[in-house]
DNA sequence: GTGAACCATGACGCGACGTGAGGGTCAAGG
DNA sequence: CCTTGACCCTCACGTCGCGTCATGGTTCAC
């Protein structure tokens, strides 16, 4: 039942009064009474919304996204939890692998071997959240381009970048396979996350991965026997449910 | 000896052409050379420094802090690796924060139990490099301030906050216990990192800890025997070996 | 020799605030 | 009652790191 004045809240919040208007502005945290002297007046559910925001921010979105995201009635709080918690862990994973990355090349520089800045480029190249799509390759999937750029790139893997891409790459099989136990939808935000975050490391790790390219791949998953079995081996169905998931999820030019 | 063209090093670093005219613009990286039709020329030296910029600004740096970083000639390649490594393991011990902090916020969710907001900004509200050090909170040691802040937030803690300190502490010890074991300096780069990361824990979970204060801490270790016995417990020596770690790293204001 | 795909230099726009300017409000103390 | 200082308000312009045209020159394959 308590308010608070907009100075507490911005040292509560780690944030500016300055912030605080701007948020207010955009009508994106809007202090829910005034005084009678016309000072904002934040209550608790308002802090709460604020918590959401700030949290969302850290993790890169934009305010306009987070507007969005915030505004859809069907998540509840603990949707945003576990999809908060899921990115969280994403960037766990991406400081690791540059973390690796680092250590490669401290080690190189000490037995004296520099690499060269294109090899730099290839390791720490990726952007922290959800990877660069170059529009100029080739759309189709099977296409020639694809497995030249993979092949290129997993030439100059060490044995270090395989266990970093094979921790990240069962990291987002897990996700799925919690997905799949705990009833999600093909349809909903956490498996589009997945899907999104299953294109970005093969992006990453091979090659510049288009929807209709990821789509292709998921139809192996389900015709493909070899691939079919990794999937079915983590949990009962799974190979479908991913196919699915993805096919759901590139269908319309999102994001 | 080869050069290449703005697009070719655009695609390389995975940036854009705007972003490396740009750079040329503010002077951060300049191409070495310019064809006779004045198109820009990148060396290998300069695809170097562009790599160096880029990691540097995935860390949060604005450009031109990384423009001062990287003017400074006392620091040669390797400072560059290990500073970013430093702030890397920093961000995974961040996200580990929060992710934590979610976790328990799911689980107090689940039980019925919602926290208050003041309490999801305590534990929330560490901002993602380094922790915000409050410039209002007292300097002193001793300080009653420092008491006061450090009861108003352990007062809030859970069983489940308390296993997470510990487990953080006891790695920071056994850390320190290694690098004794090790034999390394107590002016070296690795306890400076421990002693950095010792300050950051204590100023997340009990209060701002200046290194003035961190240095009065220290004192205590080697002078109060309850804190000398549990550090003598890990290893013997090891409290004043803590003690002049901590000393020898706060001197100089080193970011 | 003619597109198409590059490159160049302005110049304006935008998101997420920082930073005043100019002026009310509120509680404590003289 | 009046001042003082710490708050609060609303404009409004500035900054940073680019995105996005506009306009025009360059290169190269066909």
């Amino acid at each position: 039942m308590e308010e608070h004045t907009i100075g507490e809240v911005a040292r509560l919040s780690h944030t500016s009064v300055r912030t605080l208007h701007h948020y207010d502005a955009i009508e994106l945290v809007v202090p829910s009474g005034r005084s009678a002297a016309g000072y904002r007046l934040y209550s608790a559910e308002d802090l709460g919304r604020l918590r959401q925001v700030l949290s969302y921010r850290e993790l890169g979105f934009s305010l306009e996204e987070i507007a969005e995201i915030l505004a859809d009635p069907d998540a509840r709080a603990d949707d945003h939890l576990r999809r908060q918690h899921r990115m969280l862990r994403d960037r766990q994973v991406q400081t690791q692998a540059l973390l690796s990355a680092i250590e490669k090349e401290m080690e190189a520089r000490q037995m004296g071997i520099a690499l060269t800045p294109a090899e730099q480029f290839e390791i720490f190249g990726t952007d922290s959240l959800g990877g660069a799509y170059s529009e100029e390759a080739e759309q189709r999937w099977g296409d020639t381009e694809s497995w030249a750029q993979s092949r290129r790139r997993t030439a100059a893997y060490t044995k270090e970048h395989w266990t970093a891409i094979k921790s990240e790459a069962d990291a987002n099989l897990a996700g799925f396979a919690d997905a799949l136990s705990f009833g999600e939808s093909t349809t909903g935000p956490v498996t589009a996350f997945l899907v999104e975050a299953h294109r970005s490391q093969i992006s990453r790790w091979f090659y510049d991965c288009s929807p209709e390219m990821h789509r292709g791949l998921a139809e192996l998953y389900v015709t493909d026997p070899r691939f079919t079995a990794t999937f079915e081996d983590v949990a009962p169905g799974l190979a479908q449910y991913v196919h699915d998931a993805i096919c759901a999820n590139t269908g319309n030019a999102e994001r």
